[in-house]
DNA sequence: CTGAAAGCGCTAACAC
DNA sequence: GTGTTAGCGCTTTCAG
């Protein structure tokens, strides 16, 4: 391990010195820098970093809470896509990722923000009442919490209009003829369920459709959650004959159940998801979804934190991504078949 | 911010034994922890993580050096499946995961190793004179490839045995009936394309089917790639009736292909993909696929990294996760309609 | 069993 | 311009 004290001493200059050539510092001669460097080179020195942090106070890393159901998170494709965001921006920046994964409780925040851990955090899921969120704001660690805040707490946000785009795609399906329209929902004390929830009732009282809370099922955010959920919907004595799922990893859940209970897509089950991701378009059929233009939304959350870390007053800032309903097979609509965004 | 002088100026003991309170030590009076965590209670203390690690020069972190390719892996189902095994490990025993994003190369390895940023280091791509792989081997840095090190290289591994699974995949498609067999690859120079070309070409060879280089493509290991891959296979003069896709993803694009030039699959065409994501029993018609069991092998080389962490001079470490070939609807072995594995 | 002292590798006043 | 000094918060000899 070759340390700063080895470099001062081959350059015959002191350790601050080389610490301000690193620094390229404008106070040091054009001379010494020149044989400074050349020793690094030589020497081929990297500053550790701990050592830097613990006087600096600061890491270059920005953390990422990984949410409630944790390790299932990775599988899906939305937190994949948000995360090629948050990286670009990271890597841009000189920043690193620090994942946390053992779950947003309490102790884990306790164990980054006080342990110091990263300079900033992005969370990703937020409940009503979140200790966690309470806790991070209390802290004033730098954070962007990705989605909306629930009531009471201030944190920066980056997030989808959710009740809005559960609106355009429940109206959507409205417009198609349909009366009967059910919603397959995640966890249900998220605030991005909600939203989406409150988005697709909206909807339905607007066009003088009673929500039926029978139409209304709530899983958790796999596949294997769509299957059952669109199971019980299915069960039902008045069954839907269209469905909003709150992602599209529900929806192809959602699919595979009608499939195996016989019914034909989307001439007797339309299904619209959400997160429009990637193998929204190569199923079969091709499944109608909300794009929420994850990788931007990373990016931007990204941007937002790194804002917060350079100043640290900086109010909490919101920004809202836009969505657009991309029509496809699944709905029904099919002579609009193609790809291209509902205006 | 509160450190240890406080707690033990409020416990009223020196810092060290405050340390040794934390660590647990045996030669503390049961009287004294007490009091000592009393006060830790109170005051809600968490030790600095830079300034433990400067002086036990450890951070509790784990690396994964993203591959070539960079962000586009983030989107890949293998590697989220891979990272949740990490995780789960990772998690068990304490250890946080950076991801570094800036790509594999020389400059990123100095910073993370030399700067010590993390205990150890996952390397999730391998090339032929791999400058990086090098680069971790000379320095002795605990590291566990994820795949198998090129020649010349010697470092822990976790891998599946590509070579044979390619061949029974390959040779799957042959008892079939088919005689002109393409093959459709990622990145032409990671050792993982090589070893699933390798098998590819010794089944054919053993079953007296001459490879042929026009029959084989490679391209980015991207749904457009295997698309654009796929167009090439079916534009050749003799155009092959089955392709192998060294990955499922490139086999999605791959159908895409087929479907858009009027191929029904299977009966005019038949495919098998490679790493058995979830996607590949929701598609239609269904994906053959060979199951290559990623979580199991991010887990499997989690362990493996901590043992090297634990024990430095270690030996380096070889491991084969098994796979299996998961017949379904798209090689045309229908009758076979299951999901079973071969056996 | 506990405390004092040294030091991990680096940066940042403060001198000169 | 550059060196000296102090110190970030913690662990770890070494004493006692």
């Amino acid at each position: 391990m070759t340390t700063i004290k080895d470099v001062a001493r081959m350059a015959n200059v002191s350790a601050s010195t080389v610490s301000r050539v690193l620094a390229d510092s404008p106070r040091i001669s054009a001379a010494t820098k020149r044989r400074v460097r050349e020793v690094l080179e030589h020497l081929d020195y990297h500053p550790n970093t701990l050592a830097r942090g613990l006087v600096t106070n600061t890491t270059s890393a920005i953390g990422v809470l990984m949410p409630y159901g944790g390790n299932e998170f990775f599988e899906n494709p939305f937190f994949a896509q948000m995360m090629s965001g948050v990286s670009e921006v990271a890597n841009e920046n000189g920043y690193d990722i620090v994942l946390f994964t053992s779950g947003p409780d309490t102790d884990t925040i306790d164990r980054v923000i006080r342990g110091r851990r990263v300079d900033g955090i992005f969370l990703l899921s937020s409940k009503q009442d979140d200790p966690v969120l309470k806790l991070v704001e209390q802290q004033k660690f730098p954070a962007v919490l990705l989605g909306r805040a629930p009531d009471g707490i201030s944190v920066s946000t980056v997030n989808n209009d959710n009740v809005s785009a559960a609106y355009k795609a429940t109206e959507h399906l409205i417009r198609l003829g349909h009366k009967r329209i059910g919603f397959l929902g995640g966890a249900s004390d998220l605030v991005v369920t909600l939203d989406r929830v409150t988005g697709y009732r909206n909807a339905l009282r607007d066009y003088q459709l009673e929500p039926d809370a029978q139409l209304e099922v709530s899983s958790f955010f796999l596949e294997q959650g769509g299957y059952l959920g669109m199971m019980r919907l299915l069960a039902s004595s008045d069954r839907p004959t269209a469905v909003l799922a709150s992602d599209d990893v529900l929806a192809f859940g959602a699919m595979r159940a009608s499939a195996e209970l016989g019914y034909h897509l989307p001439s007797e089950l339309a299904i619209v998801g959400f997160n429009d991701i990637r193998m929204a378009e190569i199923a079969n059929p091709s499944l109608t979804s909300v794009r929420v233009h994850m990788h931007e939304l990373g990016s931007a959350a990204a941007n937002m934190l790194l804002e917060h870390i350079k100043n640290s007053d900086l109010e909490p800032q919101h920004k809202t991504i836009r969505t657009e309903l991309v029509v496809r097979n699944s709905c029904g609509a099919s002579y609009l078949n193609t790809s291209s965004p509902l205006p």
